[in-house]
DNA sequence: TGATGTTCGCCTTTTGTTTGCGTATAGTGA
DNA sequence: TCACTATACGCAAACAAAAGGCGAACATCA
């Protein structure tokens, strides 16, 4: 990014300052008053300047629409919806709140995806534990070993590994003291296989 | 998201206190009467603005029907360093190539962050597992109970938790078979603290 | 029917844009 | 080193558009 000189430095200085005290941004006039300038032209250029450099930016002709552009620009990232919570037979318990988590993309493939936060510890063998959002990708087939979200009988909702084992399903829990499950293919049904964990300490 | 004029602003963090207070969305006469308006349409047009910049949801001719849509935020993702592999015991192993990973930027603090790929299995008690990558912040003091990058006698570097024990530290390895380490606070020196995990399928 | 939301025309104020002109400053090529 | 040039920085005035406001008529929902 260009560097700025001192002038442009002050100024965006106090665009970050008025923005963050007031929640919006000032008008040209305020800029100007705050810095002495009696033009406006001088202040619409400082902030034409800022814009090329690439530290704010405007929308044309529109009143206070100055935003600080964020000076770190990394990969993007994803908000996925957080659907709800997850826990070992019971049912996926819908959220109310249309809340969001944000995923980089990279651990995002080309499926709808979505997550889920991990309730209780029946996860814990493989390394899932209370709290944790697993990020689901909406598919209706595994491959041997994947971690799934898998519906039961239309009713039963869980989280296992997932093994075919000629012409029956075998759904082995991630909690060495819980059973597993080895039933008709044709009783379960996948919702969407994990591909990826975020925890947060 | 575009930026609010300060009119806008006001009005917007009025919507937010009402709704907040009352359980349901003002009407447009209430919202006229706090602000003096005589008019309707003059609140009309400004929840129509408010709208079209995204801030609020209404559905058509429905009283009340003001909705606060959450703020876009964390939507970005920042690139941080992949410094090394970390195990316990071993010094960090350095990395020749400057690899990357992205992380989302709600996950890092104000601190310096980097991330480091774990390797074996001597973190598995916590959770973490061979592969992880777990973002560290760059930090010379821990908390109690924190996971901290630790730097013992200017040689060792290991991964455990850290607790204060009058005058002494006790570095608790999360592995149940790998003994606690209780030494001098001043032969360790905290290079980091384990703020976040993740994992990829 | 009463409460509420929508739309229209018209007005004033606020704000951003543009043009033209001028000075100081820092770098560049001869 | 010296003229040349580009850029930053500044002023003033004219202009254009958005934002903010009014009242009245109309539509819609419960």
């Amino acid at each position: 990014m260009q560097p700025l000189t001192k002038r442009q430095r002050e100024i965006f200085d106090f665009l970050n300052e008025f923005i963050d005290q007031n929640g919006y941004a000032p008008s040209l006039e305020e800029v100007g008053r705050r810095f002495g300038l009696s033009s406006l032209a001088t202040v619409h250029k400082h902030l034409t300047n800022l814009q090329e450099k690439g530290y704010i930016k405007r929308t044309w002709n529109r009143s206070r629409s100055v935003e600080v552009l964020p000076m770190r620009v990394g990969t993007r990232a994803v908000d996925l919806p957080l659907l709800g919570n997850v826990a070992a037979g019971v049912p996926i318990e819908a959220m109310v709140s249309t809340e969001t988590v944000a995923v980089p993309e990279n651990l995002v493939g080309k499926h709808e995806t979505y997550a889920l936060r991990v309730r209780g510890d029946s996860m814990i063998d493989e390394q899932i534990r209370d709290g944790d959002v697993v990020i689901v990708e909406d598919r209706e087939t595994a491959d041997n070993g994947e971690m799934v979200i898998a519906l039961l009988r239309g009713t039963e909702v869980t989280l296992k590994k997932f093994y075919r084992d000629n012409g029956r399903v075998r759904l082995q829990p991630a909690n060495e003291s819980i059973e597993p499950l080895i039933v008709d293919s044709n009783l379960v049904q996948i919702q969407g296989v994990v591909v990826g964990v975020m925890r947060r300490y």
